[in-house]
DNA sequence: GGACGGGCTGAACGCGCGTTTAGTCTATTG
DNA sequence: CAATAGACTAAACGCGCGTTCAGCCCGTCC
């Protein structure tokens, strides 16, 4: 408890070797979940960064903590990469973008990890994407660019959880060859995904109306009980009671 | 290696306590797969089943093995019960069906494990529900209900892949309390995403066509070079080539 | 100059893992 | 009835893991 706190050494007043060992550590850590996963091991990890595995828990306490430790750098990323991106985070093209900068790819990796073990990060990170989609595509409507929506919010946390999880689930059902080259597996995502996908966007898939008005209809008129529990609070806004839609759902 | 040749025991000429034990283990593994992940020790799927590690290694050969020979059964059920399941497998519903049906949840919990893992089970579960979605699909356009699309097999493949990798994504973010219930899962996916699904089906997303016919007429005549590898030969039909979309996606 | 304390290491500990080994039990076979 | 073969187990092996321990090195403080 008293050993894991950094800076601030209270009798000697200032940094005695400065934290660039237990940065260094850290950053091999990034750099090694985001390659090999979580399971990566403490042993590995003090091997990339050079010292012995006994000092990695020798500053972090344990696994776990260096863990949280990397969880906290990488969010506070994330935050701060917030101010100088520049939009377009739809269709994933924004990731694009990232993962060709070099220096960005391995936290882009650290946060794919993240998103396929379900951790704190994955849930940050989701939102965040999700707070800027949310403002690009305000403006875009309000350029008329983008068609409104019944429920803004609930559409663009879908699109953003669609977008994000088939690029997800197509790296995990083929992975590229170098597992790093996130470039070279988001350009493999879009060529194949680009074109369904601004159709779908474009000319929608259904030829009638009535699925959705019915659903509509539906939602304001509920028939009966059936009441879910809801999964959080802060998600859901203008649908005030979303049950089984199977009654609603008889096409064909 | 000789121990492992199950059945068929040549002078004996008959099962002689029947295959019983080894499907029980097996069948134990399938749902300890499901429940826990691939990670599951030999240990608690042997406790799992009532007999020794030792048996399992016996009649398995080793933990890898089983894990394969699981795959084949869930693999088999799949095939099989495609000539059972009636449609619409495009919304999910197909597997909001099937998770009610507490027979089949524990398979389907194995084909999402298999998701997450990414394994050869994971490949086929997909690639048969892109099949199943391409006839249905098929039928819903000669129906009129469905709009045709530049690419038919891009297109089912694409929603078929962001169906199944929103809802995965969704039930890595926040997994429901009780991970057997997949059902629940699904049910939280449905009634957060049925909404902004048929509204993106219905009406689209974009106000104009600029951007699909800027990239049709990209793609009938393409700049340069910029040759990418293709993942599969199985998958892209019409789309002769679909390089770096990049140049001609100058939205806003 | 001696005490001190933190950075750092090599060696070891305990644990759970997949797997092996040696052997028991039981039921079938000639 | 003796031989045989396969189902099955208790115990142990070897390994890699996260972690601990005892101690070295070296710069700082009284």
């Amino acid at each position: 408890m008293s050993s894991t706190n950094p800076g601030a050494t209270g009798t000697t007043g200032r940094p005695p070797s400065d934290g660039s060992t237990r940065d260094r550590i850290r950053d091999a850590a990034v750099l090694r979940f985001a390659r090999s996963g979580f399971g990566a091991s403490v042993r590995t990890i003090a091997a990339d960064a050079g010292v012995s595995p006994a000092l990695v828990i020798h500053h972090f306490g344990s696994k776990e903590a260096l863990h949280r430790a990397c969880d906290d750098f990488v969010l506070r990323w994330i935050v701060g990469s917030k101010r100088q991106n520049m939009g377009r985070a739809t269709g994933g093209q924004l990731l694009q973008v990232m993962a060709e900068v070099d220096e960005y790819a391995p936290l882009l990796g650290y946060a794919v990890q993240s998103l396929q073990a379900g951790g704190e990060v994955a849930r940050a990170f989701v939102q965040h994407m999700i707070d800027d989609a949310q403002v690009y595509t305000r403006e875009a409507v309000a350029d008329g660019i983008v068609k409104p929506s019944v429920d803004e919010d609930a559409r663009v946390r879908y699109l953003t959880l669609s977008a994000l999880g088939t690029l997800l689930l197509t790296l995990t059902l083929d992975p590229p060859e170098d597992p790093e080259d996130f470039a070279a597996g988001i350009r493999t995502f879009t060529t194949e995904h680009y074109l369904p996908m601004i159709e779908l966007f474009t000319q929608g898939f259904l030829t009638s109306r009535r699925m959705l008005d019915d659903y509509l209809l539906y939602l304001s008129d509920p028939p009966a009980g059936t009441r879910d529990a809801t999964t959080d609070g802060d998600v859901a806004a203008d649908t005030t009671a979303a049950p089984d839609p199977e009654t609603t759902s008889e096409e064909r």
